[in-house]
DNA sequence: TATTGTTATACTCTATAACTATA
DNA sequence: TATAGTTATAGAGTATAACAATA
């Protein structure tokens, strides 16, 4: 496929830089309101949903396995998460949120409402617009 | 404004945490071509626009400035920038790229092509409406 | 043998505070 | 006194390599 350089392109590519850099800003502000860093935030949102696997979340934050252990124990050693033993294969362990875990990822994921407020000027029409300009966008390349 | 939290909302937000998430990505993985991490990529970037003090550098990053005397330190061992002091006030120190640095940087920029290329897929037409959208999403809260 | 998680190590980025040299 | 840049320090994330326990 051939790489556009024109002037509209390029707009576009600006943007969407921007919108990229205000995202992390915003994030890393909303998990610092809770005293979290954007990995251990990222980490907590992602055992909320359910308990994983070391490796997984190492997968899943696209880093290496030795990173987690030392994320885990920052979020263990303040009550949010623990490791469990996975009966299926000892070699594994479960991190799992904690009840007072599940209430700190609900709460940011409060604070990142910010997320959804730049939308709120847009209709709903335009709003499908964007996501199916979105989806096309990374199809192509996903 | 009211935050919206229908289905049609969040599925764009996690588009855009697709687009961020892969934005970052590819970016780091282009300064990791040239062996640059991804704040020495943005600072080099800076500079082959137009020389910039110390300071000036911290806050286009976001960041202490103290942080950039170790970020210019790398690159000035590495010949891809040098400081030069401010002939009107001797206080302030001038980075900018070294012709060895231009050239990382012109590089750089053609490995950032990914950001264009997920944009081929769409018409002229539909990169205008994407780019209104944009604009408009992030005037609400810029 | 292969895999899971950990440890040890080194590097980078980050914020804070104290320092220097200029202004 | 105020500002620009630096240094010192500490904490966090990252990759690499080596290791113990388990498969």
């Amino acid at each position: 496929m051939a790489t556009r350089n024109d002037a509209l392109t390029c707009e576009v590519v600006d943007l969407i830089a921007t919108v990229v850099a205000r995202y992390h800003e915003e994030y890393e502000e909303a998990a610092g309101k809770h005293s979290l860093t954007g990995a251990q935030a990222k980490v907590l949102a992602l055992l909320a949903r359910e308990p994983l696997p070391m490796r997984r979340i190492a997968q899943q934050l696209k880093c290496e396995p030795s990173n987690i252990t030392g994320i885990i124990d920052r979020l263990e050693s303040r009550g949010l998460v623990e490791r469990h033993p996975d009966p299926d294969d000892r070699r594994v362990k479960l991190a799992a949120v904690t009840p007072e875990g599940r209430v700190t990822a609900a709460r940011l994921r409060q604070s990142l409402d910010f997320a959804r407020e730049p939308l709120g000027s847009l209709s709903a029409e335009e709003r499908g617009t964007l996501r199916d300009l979105l989806r096309r966008m990374l199809g192509e390349t996903g």
